[in-house]
DNA sequence: GATGAATGAGGATTCATTCAT
DNA sequence: CATGAATGAATCCTCATTCAT
């Protein structure tokens, strides 16, 4: 006779609390959302909620903690990489898969996709508690895939950015018009008019 | 002797809020900025803000206007076209250069691009006052893009939306770090790709 | 032909304030009432209201002494007394049909009533405009009444309060339920137990 | 050595929050007085106030509760009768004592008289958070009150109508010149009139 | 491990009023 | 005679946070 614990342990509820705040935050954005409205959602307390974060700013530090390792372990994880740069000794046709997989990943989890496009927007003010975190995401995000694209396409430089701007883009206007626009389905269409496979 | 008058006429005075509402709004988004805060920019007291407004509310909807109004008056009006629809009898080379003169203008006018991409993401939230103008306007938007390739490309949807994503994604990347990429020469490089001209 | 002019005399748009005043702070109470509704509710502006007043506090005093007119002018002057005081000459017939006919023209006037309702109640407080003013006017009436019932009842300041109660209270009890009670018929039926004719 | 707790139990400090909001409401009305008021009379922060009842109108309608309450207790629950219904077996002498002992308390509390003569008028305006609630409240009083008298009297409704008048007016009375008239006396002599006891 | 109490700071908005026009 | 601009004070309420329990 297994008893229902009400406490659950340390680790679970906090990535209870995490989970229910991914909506919360990609929906009103970190100066929108409030610590009642994601205790709401997790049926507890405010100061609950707190207990296991102690500041707003925590909860979200810890959020995109979350989000980029649940993104490795569910796309990258799963490829013969060790890691991004051992990349460069694949092909082209291994690099559109890797992003192919990712956008495909993406578009089973629009909430996770959301809570990205709103803190990349917001986090470009100064204050914001994410401000450097996505500074240096982007930086290194351009540096990696232009590395990817090394000695493959003419400017890896450029093609990186069309690549990235690609996927930002469409995820915006999936995000718009879900019903719109096929993700999947426009991003290989986008990204064999940007890196064409020779045939 | 042209004395400085403390009171400014209506629209004059609009003008000026909105003007200064427009970096704030792109920065803190709807729900995280302050009337306080643009009313110190302004050089007001927060009730001399709502005296021209009324609501927080309706200073964004002001502002949305001026933002549409200023972005039809700088790009559209100078082109030869009456209307969108008209924009179907021209031929691609038209439509790209349309293109380039708005992005052109947009990596002049930042703010306003940031404006735009904040809104963008925060109305997606149902409750958000600028929902179904965001929504209408995507909406709206690929429909005429759709429309004005109409005939030119194999599959106008697909083709629209994939430069509609360019656009986005470009200026969220450029927006993110604008250092490292040259907006207006990775537009012409990716809008080349998409829709190639005939050589 | 006569122009209809847009500008009332001076006068007559004291008058559709203070008419306009009425219901106003009738429902809402002196502290309750903005005169941002008066405005309205005269098709002005806040500072044109303010204009014929100057304050507040004397649209209130305006209103309270158009009333006290008023009620003279409909009860009092069609009276054959000079004043109160010479009622004491005058018999009980004349005392009750004077009352009778205050009850009848109130009954015709539930704003009026309310108004007056209103104030009292909320005049009790010390800092409020009319404290003293209903104060007096209460003190007043009483020593009137008991000046009236003299010499015709056994204990004439019992009597007059006794009048005074049964006015107070039906008027509060039809103004809440007015469909409930006939508020002549009561009052006649009232004034019979506490001031019996001799039959 | 006890020591004074600064947090107060929940049900402890809204009693002595509700407790200072009589005097207060029954002053100012509902739209008159400010939480701030209230929280200063409690010796308490706005938020603070607020923790224990969420909003302005929360507060009046626990305040209307909890006089409501006290009334039963103060005065229904020490006389024999379960209910009203049962009144009608007893005679007139039973209701008249009846009557007495809520004047007599009453008197003894004209902070709560205040309080209900404020309210019962200010709820007459239809957005006023008690307006169902003493609309109600008077028709059922008035049904009660003719029950009451049903079998007793010629005409119970008119009766009961008197009733009431009678203990709303000497309330009012008494209440703007409590030094004037002896509200017990006033009433023990208004109810022999209205409701002549045979000898 | 979690809750209720309490607070200081700040949120938007309303208000009465003054000033310039 | 009336209006629009502007403000300081006060409104209710929400916020993140701390403390005691």
């Amino acid at each position: 006779m297994a008893k229902e614990p009400k406490q659950l342990r340390l680790a679970d509820r906090r990535q209870l609390i995490i989970e229910a705040a991914i909506p919360i935050n990609g929906q009103r954005g970190y100066y929108g959302f409030s610590i009642k409205s994601l205790a709401v959602a997790c049926a507890l307390t405010v100061p609950g909620v707190l207990h296991h974060f102690g500041s707003k700013e925590a909860i979200l530090m810890a959020v995109l903690d979350y989000r980029e390792r649940r993104e490795f372990e569910a796309v990258w994880q799963g490829l013969p990489f060790r890691d991004a740069v051992e990349l460069e000794k694949y092909g082209l046709a291994e690099f559109k898969r890797l992003m192919h997989e990712t956008v495909a990943h993406s578009s089973q989890h629009p909430e996770i996709l959301r809570l990205g496009s709103m803190l990349r927007i917001e986090s470009l003010y100064p204050g914001h508690p994410a401000y450097t975190f996505f500074r240096d995401r982007n930086r290194r995000a351009l540096r990696t895939f232009t590395h990817m694209l090394n000695g493959k396409v003419e400017d890896p430089r450029i093609a990186a950015a069309a690549v990235m701007a690609l996927m930002l883009g469409l995820e915006a206007l999936w995000l718009g018009n879900p019903e719109m626009i096929d993700f999947v389905a426009q991003w290989d269409h986008g990204i064999e008019k940007i890196l064409p496979s020779i045939t």
